[in-house]
DNA sequence: GTGAAAGCGCTAACAC
DNA sequence: GTGTTAGCGCTTTCAC
């Protein structure tokens, strides 16, 4: 049905392999009878709406100029724009984006499956726990993996991102330029950086007894909404909650003026990730985070070096993120945005 | 490298024909001999590590089990929630979804020429304008198409949404229901359905010479709080705006707080779309919008009836919005929700 | 430069 | 059922 490069070749009087060479513009010196020739081919596939196939032409190259993208929350705001960031790099090398999307804790394998079945050049890793097994094999492969985490150490290239800072460092202008003490965390009670960094803030103004988490595993706006009640619930009322993301901040701030308390009034909110949204709730979202095209860079020199032919120990790269003092944690704005 | 069913078939000591059918289930009596066999190549795929290689399975069975999404603002959220909605449903059936972003107007031929060359199984278009020949030629030819789009008529199979009548219904509760005159819509000056149906609210209330249009066609939150300057300065100030989306209205929700005035007491705001978001906005956003998952379902009947081989004139159906009345109209919610 | 030929990894005839 | 064989559409040797 289609046209192949046989029938425009065929068509131009020339031989595939001609066609071949004239697509994809591989002429050394541009001898006017080539050049003729390649326009002649140019014009067959025109004429026959020649679309290249890239299905063979992968097949053949062992290249198929795509790169994979494996992480939680694929509509998460956070991860949408990185998305679109990582695509945006893709796209000026000449690859494709291909997502895919697995759940907290779930086995990969099938996305993983699926993704490498597809021959991509290479994958890109975001916040994904569970097994990760066949992801070192690969890795240890020399399979092209790059991705960015909170974990310390990784088995392959990754850009380190301290949420754990981050969250301390909210925690810690709530405790020291607010002078609060009845400081809690609403996310899960877990070992995840950013309630560590909560818990070493509390720890270090010597607040322990005010510590507290309202334990919730669902990081989104219901989730938020739901733990207000709780919250409010709680006597003497906490005078601040550092959330685990800005999606939980969000809803609870609509949780807890559904129930009648005032933010930052009643009680300071602080968020993480910094999405554009927090720059437009009312009040506005005090949050922390790192510079999603920046990530989506850092992420993208990795793995082209390594798509590259690169071989190396995993790299290394930390990637700071910033705090935004905003309204919900009703601070004078004296120190606006901090580096950290 | 990587194993082949050539590889395995060798392993496991038969044909690779055998091999492919065993590996793809394809026996019909279960013979407990054949099954002996197959269970022997299962073995040996695993041993192997073998990842089928789909690049070469495409090649030769015509057919990727990939579909493409070509749509303009990705990282929307109404529309990051549609491709979820989507990729679910493409998962179902076994297939992968590969999306592809394009700007308002602009050229669309590079993003379908880099889809098609992928050899996609069939397409899913979104909002998108600018030159569609490509893709009514790709129609016409028998090519599985279909799309979500708010014309009429379509030369491809089309869900409607009608949100002509969402923003009329919006503008009408406007009028009727609180007695403002001075509405005026926020968005681009256009014969988008969003304004006309505000236009036609407009006129059927008599209220033309208090109709008016804050023109904008940077449908976002930044947007949107661009807006807020120019409305607070008209003269009166207007009652409400109507925006084209919820972006644009939370945006201008949060500029107007900037600049003093109170939504809804001093303005009264409505959207479009139904994001996530406008549930925990604060005030919460009244607006309209269609069911995401059941758009994506419809969509997703219509491609795969055409994959199947369906041949029929281009097919629509129309899927009906609802408004959802919340606060930033400043109403009473007595009727919280309305269907359209 | 050119064209003929080989082959990427797989599935689908086709005889057996 | 099984194995043998012929391609899918393309790029890339390789002689010329």
């Amino acid at each position: 049905m289609s046209a192949t490069i046989h029938s425009v070749a065929e068509r131009a009087g020339v031989s595939v392999s001609a066609a071949s060479r004239a697509l994809n513009g591989r002429f050394k010196g541009a001898r006017g009878d080539a050049m003729k020739r390649a326009e002649a081919v140019r014009k067959a596939a025109r004429d026959l709406g020649y679309t290249p196939n890239s299905v063979a032409r992968g097949l053949v190259m062992k290249k198929t100029f795509t790169i994979g993208f494996i992480a939680t929350e694929l509509s998460n705001p956070v991860r949408a724009k990185l998305i679109e960031d990582l695509r945006v790099r893709a796209l000026e090398k000449g690859y494709q984006l291909l997502t895919a999307g697995v759940q907290y804790g779930d086995d990969i394998s099938g996305a993983l499956d699926s993704l490498l079945s597809r021959r991509i050049d290479g994958l890109l890793t975001g916040n994904i726990s569970g097994n990760l097994g066949p992801l070192r094999n690969l890795a240890a492969r020399g399979f092209p993996l790059a991705g960015f985490s909170h974990e310390k150490a990784n088995a392959w290239d990754t850009v380190f991102l301290d949420y754990s800072g981050l969250t301390r460092g909210l925690a810690q202008h709530l405790i020291k330029n607010r002078g609060l003490k009845r400081v809690i965390f609403g996310g899960p009670r877990s070992n995840y950086p950013r309630s560590l960094g909560y818990t070493k803030a509390i720890k270090d103004a010597g607040l322990e007894k005010y510590g507290f988490c309202l334990d919730c595993h669902d990081f989104s706006m219901p989730g938020g909404h739901a733990l207000a009640e709780r919250c409010a619930a709680m006597c003497p009322l906490p005078e601040a909650v550092v959330c685990h993301n800005d999606l939980l901040a969000i809803g609870l701030m609509a949780g807890l003026r559904a129930v009648g308390l005032k933010v930052p009034d009643d009680i300071a909110v602080t968020g993480m990730d910094n999405i554009e949204m927090a720059s437009y709730t009312n009040p506005l979202l005090t949050t922390a985070g790192v510079d999603s095209p920046e990530l989506a860079s850092l992420m993208m020199d990795f793995l082209f070096a390594r798509i590259g032919g690169e071989h190396a120990f995993p790299r290394r790269v930390e990637l700071t993120g910033k705090i935004f003092i905003r309204e919900s944690c009703g601070a004078s704005q004296e120190k606006n945005s901090q580096s950290f």
